[in-house]
DNA sequence: GATGAATGAGACTTCATTCAT
DNA sequence: AATGAATGAAGTCTCATTCAT
């Protein structure tokens, strides 16, 4: 976490350290930033950053930590306030939502998708933000279960294997679509994904059986 | 590609320094490992490591190759000598024998995943093995909608997708099995996962939708 | 150029740096001059060194900036305020004064001397200074032509080879005196040359021919 | 100087040796030039080098002395075989004799310009050969005041002196004809010097001065 | 003698972090 | 708190020369 004296600048300064700091990290990855990089892009002291930050990995993890918080705050905004849809119309919304953030800002995909190299630091960050966001997608199936929409069968913890799969997947999606514009044919793709999963989950009439 | 002269040591000094290389590149990443430390491991002098490698991207690329050869020739031979099984039959043979890859040395498993954080590096890699591997789970498909075993709505290009997604997500479960024995419970998962692939693509009498 | 970092520097420690890489040029030419052994002699660390220059080049070619303006300096200022003299005392002066700066600091004509081993880095380097040195001679000889003291068939353009070609061959005798000191015998001949030019090129009663 | 077995071998190879050697060297320099390189070019065995060679020292040394001689036996045919003509006519041809060996191969011209940048194998190297080239023009001297071609003030060391001043002159140009054909001017401009060598020194009716 | 692998000192450079004002 | 210079460990890579067959 950064220091109080990060938290006492101006929004400004602190928007534009963060953004310097985006920059650098979507572009080079963690291993490959460099402090006198985002010390330069923002036109701060590079004293001024060690008193700031405790180190280069403080900086990393709390820009982490911003990029995980607005993700669940758009997923759990949704999954709140469309009770009333179904499960997969809500997966469907999330979808789009998750596209949308990554087309505006392909710099927070970048940064995360970037993560795996350090073996330390990304055991700690896992452990520290996958279990909630997993929780996300279970309370969901929950309630499709609850709703009678899924089958019987449907182990939610199964369930939410598969729908993480599928998010890896997107991020590879957006990733690997070099101009910062989701192609339309990704967007397609993906929904598709999402109408096998209703197409296999949800409840028959003749419901015997997926196991 | 390594140099004439590494390939023309004995086996032995041969396989020093690819252990040395898998161990480091597998706990650090390619960013974070040291020629010299590789050097150290297998005791060979720093000067003979450049010349048996133009640098140490060379070496990594040379791990990379021989981690995706033997990956890509375990997948064809199951391929190619169970064509009398179903296509998720199949499915489940290459899944058990990744896990016994995995399980025997799970170095070669972490190197891949730990691939991400060079985007050049990346990028250049996925162009050379990427479409390959595509083509074998495509193959897969097709036989089995040739044999009338999936439903004649499953688009390949989503199926290769959705399996490919799949792949990922179990390299994700070997990497965090820390100890490096895949817990029984990861192949139980990812059984069931085929299971529902099976479920949801299969032919059925009434045929009808899925899109 | 060296970054601003340097001319920040305090004048005792930025002349400690340049002292130092002038005997390490001096010594041993660019190639075999070492960033290690000049940042010993001037006792600053390596990662301050990378933080005044670029790179080794940039600070060589600043050291030679130095010596080149220092040559063209006292040049100019003999050209400038000696417009009284003929064109060969004006000549004269300038050899005595050129032999009293090697003298003095015997190093600067031993860099430049040494400059020849790295072709491209030479050519640059002419391609800079070469035209202005030039240039002083040639208005030199303009000069002796517009008084009538040169001969009329006398080209500024031979002239001006003459005397770069008699400038070499001074450069030649001072770094042949290992001492530093410049033997008399080395002035005496070069004046004596001097003298040999003023009679093949002052204006005759007879002036008939030259070419 | 190479050793013994560097002599035992047959013709073809040592020609090829030396070709790889004056080819590296002209191109680089001494201290940029890399025996692997030599070697690699030469197709021998890097073992053969040093059963040829002392050291790379060595090999270049030998190099120079080829050129070398190659320079002073053609000075010397000019010098033995032309008594009959005049100082200058003599020296006329000479220059020709050098131009056109420079055209021939221009490599050789590179080699002993680049020798510069290092100070103690210059040194050694000057002490070897300078002396007996000096010989030469001064014999060539020494035959123009016997023949009374030369004006009585002519001092033999002086016009000595004055040559070699051209011909480093000399060497500079065909140096910085980059396309290795030395331009029609830089002849022209050459010759030119020459007539204002004989301008100023040959003998006249009222023959008073020059010093 | 021929061969080519072995060797290691040492070159340049980077960069996170600390220090001093 | 702000500033930017100071610091040095560590990295990759080169290359002349020696060694072993």
């Amino acid at each position: 976490m950064p220091k109080e004296t990060f938290f006492n600048l101006s929004e400004t300064k602190r928007k534009r350290i963060l953004e310097a700091a985006i920059d650098e990290f979507a572009e080079n990855g963690y291993e490959n930033s460099r402090v006198n990089e985002i010390v330069r892009r923002s036109t701060i002291p590079k004293g001024s950053f060690y008193q700031y930050f405790e180190n280069k990995c403080d900086l990393f993890r709390y820009v982490l930590d911003i990029i995980y918080k607005k993700k669940m705050e758009m997923m759990t905004d949704i999954e709140i306030s469309h009770k009333e849809l179904s499960v997969f119309e809500t997966l469907r919304i999330m979808v789009e939502a998750g596209i949308k953030m990554a087309e505006e800002d392909p710099r927070l995909s970048k940064i995360s998708d970037k993560l795996v190299a350090n073996k330390p630091l990304m055991d700690e960050v896992l452990k520290e933000y996958a279990p909630s966001s997993d929780d996300l997608i279970k309370s969901l199936i929950r309630r499709g279960k609850d709703n009678g929409e899924l089958a019987d069968w449907v182990d939610p913890e199964l369930a939410s294997n598969l729908i993480t799969a599928f998010i890896l997947s997107l991020s590879e999606m957006i990733r690997s679509s070099n101009n910062g514009i989701i192609a339309e044919a990704a967007r397609e793709k993906y929904l598709s994904l999402i109408n096998f999963l209703e197409y296999g989950m949800k409840r028959r009439e003749d419901d015997d059986s997926g196991k």
